[in-house]
RNA sequence: GCGGAAGUAGCUCAGCAGGUAGAGCAUCAGAUUGUGGCUCUGAGGGUCGUGGGUUCGAACCCCAUCUUUCGCCCCA
């Protein structure tokens, strides 16, 4: 047998239901909200990525499915999409248009490592991204885009970490600092962050080993390192947040794993994914166009979120969604009169009624057994009389009722009868 | 990439201390020859993840490998 490629997956025709639920609810709120979807190429060239996310970053360094095409260039499937959002943004010149940018996407990402629950090798995410003001109502309007599908979804459970970084030039200073409290400390740190220490420090704020918390919750905080600007903007982000009921954590030490990132980070935590507990994040990226080179400083603040990660909440909360069933059912008694069936479904159909038949010439009895199972409304029979004399007996499948009518007046009763539901 | 657990019919699992596989659900068929959902009866379906090894003999023991899962790491 040939089986699927370890850390993707399947979405079978059952698990339809909930992509389509929260993939509308999306769509309704990103209108709701005036962004624009944009649809991306799901490769690019290498360095769209090396570039953006950070040389040191395991993403980079590990995670990227990169291999040279036939014309010997270094491609990539794309790990995330910010990155893959502005080099589209500068190559099309869409901020010649309008200076503020609201786009929104929904799409594969790759990222070769180890798989587990709610962590794929193919997977999809949700973003939005606000490109073109730094204002702090953008930082707040994010998280109230991101705040509303939660609502939409019916998400409660779930907790808002945000934190600063600052501006380079705060968190170069603070970086430095960091970097000499850590460095009397460095024999009891965790391997891992001893090797982080020569790196990128600000990720020791963000382990989870023991050895390190105990050192790094004695760390100086960058919260006391922040320059003016960056400091009145974090202020101010929080407050607008405040006044528009979102409630949040601080937590200082939150540090995500994209290099591109300054000022405002968040992330969104539920407690239903066990380790891999966060399931949508984001935060400024002020420099990321400058890193393609473009000539004017674009700031910008997006977020994603984890579509297998918000199903698996929405499975264990108990979102339970119905599949799509046809209305009628064409059954007959005799397959000879098949021809007649094919029509009469057609006809259905043409009128709006979904409708399917009998493919397999089975007994009456089966053919009722498959149109149950089908949930459908309604089991049109054909047999010998209703062929021969143009009618047909509709039973309605709940109550089990039958009555015999002509097609015209079997389309109109269940036309009322849809209506009434 | 590191450490732990698991992999038996479509699904959920059982299989006692090694002797060549079972249940429930599902599927299909029948229970007065044109009628489903309840009940009853019966049937089909598994080279026990894969490949080696130990043994007279392995689903059960050993090794390897693949996949899933939990934690680390990383992140969505």
């Amino acid at each position: 047998m040939i089986s699927s490629i370890r850390g993707t997956k399947d979405i079978l025709p059952e698990e339809i239901p909930v992509w389509h639920f929260v993939e509308k609810k999306l769509h309704e709120v990103s209108n709701l909200f005036g962004f624009s979807e944009i649809r991306l190429p799901i490769f690019e060239k290498t360095e769209v990525f090396s570039r953006t996310i950070g040389a040191d970053t395991d993403l980079v360094n590990k995670e990227m499915y990169t291999f040279f095409d036939k014309g010997g260039d270094s491609i990539t499937l794309r790990p995330e999409m910010t990155a893959s959002v502005v080099r589209a943004v500068i190559q099309n010149n869409l901020l010649q248009q309008s200076s503020i940018l609201r786009i929104w996407y929904l799409g594969p990402l790759f990222r070769y490592e180890r798989p587990q629950k709610g962590r794929l090798r193919q997977f999809h995410q949700y973003g939005a991204e606000l490109i073109g003001t730094n204002e702090p109502e953008a930082d707040a309007e994010i998280i109230l885009l991101a705040k509303e599908i939660f609502d939409k979804l019916g998400i409660n459970d779930y907790n808002i970490i945000i934190n600063t970084l600052g501006n380079t030039f705060s968190r170069m200073r603070y970086k430095e600092i960091l970097v000499e409290y850590l460095r009397n400390h460095i024999a009891k740190l965790s391997p891992e962050s001893q090797v982080r220490f020569g790196k990128n420090p600000l990720r020791i704020l963000d382990s989870k080993d023991p050895r390190d918390l105990e050192i790094v919750s004695e760390c100086p905080r960058i919260l006391n390192y922040l320059d003016k600007p960056s400091l009145e903007h974090y202020e101010k982000t929080k407050k607008i947040l405040e006044k528009n009921g979102i409630t949040f954590i601080e937590n200082p030490f939150l540090v995500r794993g994209l290099d591109y990132y300054s000022h405002t980070v968040f992330e969104f935590q539920s407690p239903y994914l066990g380790a891999q507990n966060s399931f949508g994040g984001g935060g400024r990226y002020n420099e990321l166009f400058e890193q393609f080179n473009y000539p004017k400083q674009v700031p910008a603040i997006g977020f994603a979120l984890g579509i297998e990660r918000i199903i698996i909440i929405l499975e264990e909360q108990g979102l339970k969604l119905d599949n799509y069933y046809p209305t009628a059912y064409v059954a007959t008694t005799k397959p000879e009169y098949l021809d007649m069936v094919v029509e009469i479904t057609q006809l259905l159909r043409k009128n709006n009624i979904s409708a399917i038949y009998e493919l397999q010439k089975r007994s009456l009895k089966a053919q009722l057994k498959e149109a149950n199972r089908q949930k459908v409304l309604f089991t049109i029979i054909i047999g010998d009389e209703e062929y021969q004399n143009g009618f047909v007996t509709l039973k309605n499948m709940k109550d089990g009722t039958q009555r015999t009518l002509t097609l015209n007046d079997t389309l109109t009763y269940i036309q009322n009868y849809q209506g009434q539901i």
